[in-house]
DNA sequence: TAGTGCTGGTCTCTTTTTGAGACTACCACT
DNA sequence: AGTGGTAGTCTCAAAAAGAGACCAGCACTA
C-alpha cells in the first residue's frame, strides 16, 4: 500500500469539503464522521450489515454494551438514516433492526477500514508496546 | 455505489477477524477502530495527511478543540503509531507532529469514508431532519 | 528594564457522556 | 404461582471531555 493511492486531485477535494474552505470547524463532512466515530456505531453497522439483528440479539452479540448505550446508539444510527427500526406485533412485540440502503453505502468504505485494521493491528499493538517501553 | 462493491468473500474474512470467531467482545479490529474513533482522532489524522502542523497550528485549525485534548489526542495517535512528535530546539521549543507510515496508510481507507461523508452528506441531514419532523 | 507575547504544554474544576444495574409491563409456558 | 423472554426506561456512580487559569523560558518592545 505505497503513496500512489494518494491522488492528489482526489486528495484536493476532500480537503476543501473537509475544512469548508480553511477551518476544520461547522464542516459538514466531520459532522457525517461525528456521528459514526462514536464508541458503538461503527460496531453495531457493522453487525447489522451481516444481516438484520432484534434487539436482544445485539445485546448478546455485542455482550458488554449496557442496554442504555445501545438503544441510545440505535436510536442515533436510527436518526442518522442509516438504520431502519421495525416492530413486529408478536405476542411480546419483537423490534427488528436493519441497515438501510444509506446504511448499507456507508458500510462499504468503513469496511475498507476494517479490512485495514484487520491487516494492520498487530502494527498497531507493537507501536503500542514499543512507545509503552519506552516511557518507562 | 451499487451493492456489487459487496464481494462476499472478502466480507466472510471481515467479519471472521471482526467478530474474533463469534463474539464482539476482545476483537482485535475493534481495538484498532476503537483507536481511531475517538472525537478529534480522525480529524487530526485527516489535518496531519495534508502536511505536518505544529501544537499551536493544530490548535488554531481546530479551534473548538480544547488544549488538553489536543495533547492527549496527539498522544494517543503517537503511542498507537500513527503520529511521530518531533521536538525542535528553537528559542521557543518548537513541537512538530507528522504522520507516519503507519498513519499514512490508515488514512487512505479513512480518506473513503471521508469521501462518502463528503457526498452523502445531504442524505444524512435530511434524514435527520425527516426523523425529528416524525417524532414531533 | 519592565511589560507583552509566543512556545507547548499541565492542573483544576465543571459539565457531559458512559456504564451498571434495578425496575417495568406484558405474555407464554410450566 | 413462579419463571423466563420481549424491549426498553430510570437512577445513580464513574469516566471522559470541555473551559480556562497557570507555568517557565526566551524575544521583542517600550
Amino acid at each position: 500500500m505505497d503513496s500512489k493511492i494518494f491522488n492528489l486531485k482526489a486528495k484536493l477535494e476532500v480537503y476543501k469539503a473537509m475544512t469548508n474552505g480553511g477551518n476544520f470547524a461547522d464542516c459538514p463532512v466531520r459532522d457525517v464522521i461525528q456521528g459514526i466515530s462514536g464508541k458503538w456505531n461503527s460496531l453495531l453497522v457493522m453487525a447489522l450489515a451481516e444481516k438484520p439483528y432484534r434487539f436482544g440479539e445485539l445485546r448478546r452479540l455485542v455482550p458488554d454494551i449496557s442496554q442504555r448505550m445501545l438503544t441510545q446508539t440505535l436510536y442515533d444510527l436510527q436518526r442518522d438514516g442509516y438504520v431502519h427500526r421495525e416492530v413486529f406485533p408478536t405476542k411480546p412485540p419483537s423490534v427488528e433492526y436493519s441497515l438501510t440502503d444509506l446504511g448499507r453505502s456507508m458500510f462499504a468504505p468503513l469496511q475498507m477500514l476494517v479490512q485495514w485494521a484487520e491487516l494492520n493491528h498487530d502494527a498497531v499493538r507493537e507501536a503500542r508496546a514499543a512507545f509503552d517501553a519506552a516511557q518507562a
